[in-house]
DNA sequence: GTCTATAGCTTGATAGAC
DNA sequence: GTCTATCAAGCTATAGAC
């Protein structure tokens, strides 16, 4: 009988102090030794377990996006034959947003991570080609369904505006909330979804119209 | 009669490495020394023309900035009263396309470090309130004439998804040529400015029905 | 305005005891 | 698996000569 119903371990500290600080601060704005004092283990432990600190940058990802991937491809493969566009996109956002409104404080650093990768060259062969790529193409499949006339590289551009959209609204910077006076909360993410479905909806579909 | 038609100031040299520098890198992760031996100068100089790092970074990004308000600015000042919704998305993609496909190689530089920039909240204050609200507030002004029955909050948040679209398709990470296996470029701003263009007035359009 | 030199600190990574 | 101690290199910023 374990006597601590959730014990973290170490790797898992590192990994949450990790999250939460490079969500804020970015890949080089943060320091192992910082992660570690966060994670309140010594700082050789981050080499010992993770390597050097770009593995523990791709780790801390890939603990969320496999979660993240395995509901969004149930998701898509839940949708009727044809699939409807409202669908499509309703599956690819309803469980980030999810989990950003219920899972807890990492799912938000996850969020803000995300769109950081999604926006720099960097990270796109270690992390969007291994973790994000197999989805999108999963959408791309689906959209292609839902509006047989479209041209497939509508579709891909489509799919590329709705990432972008997504990935910073997702992100929550704060910038709506300033900029609208207080009128938008970034934080709203059950109000958000009800206007991101059918604004991009109704890109893809006009897109379709050619 | 000057010699050198267009004499390269050290203050210009500073700003053209830092820009470069800084968009592949982002902000922590190049040091004074990568910039100031990029643009042939001592370290020293850094400081002594921008003061600290953090001042230099705004100052890359306000110098481009200014020039794109200016003409977002004068191209919706120019658009019919009441202006159409794809008369004010092309007033505020075009300048931002025209000068990624024509102005340089700094443009492209800029796009990026805009990405970076639009996709935090580190920057929000110094940069975000003060370079690029202005011009994002006539964008809303513009847009409740072109959609008068719209409500106010949908706009802020369609101007919302925009800027994320746009920010991610700006900075031309290449991800969408490895994902559409080379089908669409991420630099063929001129087929993109199409597809772009009418996906957002489509979503407008549709958070305006409400 | 430009240069050299350097202060004072932080960085990622590892060797070796336990 | 965890700890201490440390290395070699890098960092921003500045003082002071020219």
């Amino acid at each position: 009988m374990k006597r601590d119903p959730t014990p973290v371990s170490t790797k898992d500290r590192i990994l949450d102090a990790a999250e939460a600080l490079f969500a804020d601060a970015g890949y080089d704005g943060v320091s192992l030794r910082q992660i570690t004092s966060a994670a309140g283990v010594e700082l050789a432990l981050a080499n010992y377990h993770f390597g050097p600190k770009s593995e523990l940058f791709v780790a801390v990802v890939r603990r969320r996006a496999e979660e993240i991937n395995r509901e969004r491809m149930a998701l898509l493969a839940a949708l009727p034959d044809p699939p409807t566009v409202e669908g499509l996109v309703a599956a690819f956002a309803r469980p980030f947003m999810e989990k950003s409104f219920r899972g807890g404080p990492g799912w938000k650093s996850y969020a803000r991570l995300v769109a950081q990768i999604a926006n720099s060259q960097r990270w796109t062969e270690a992390i969007m080609r291994t973790q994000f790529d197999p989805v999108a193409e999963a959408f791309i499949k689906g959209v292609k369904k839902a509006l047989p006339g479209a041209n497939l590289k509508d579709l891909y551009w489509g799919f590329h505006f709705m990432l972008g959209a997504m990935t910073m609204t997702f992100a929550e910077t704060g910038r709506i909330d300033v900029l609208s006076k207080g009128r938008c909360k970034s934080s709203a993410l059950d109000k958000i979804y009800a206007r991101l479905v059918p604004f991009l909806a109704a890109g893809f579909r006009r897109l379709a119209e050619g």
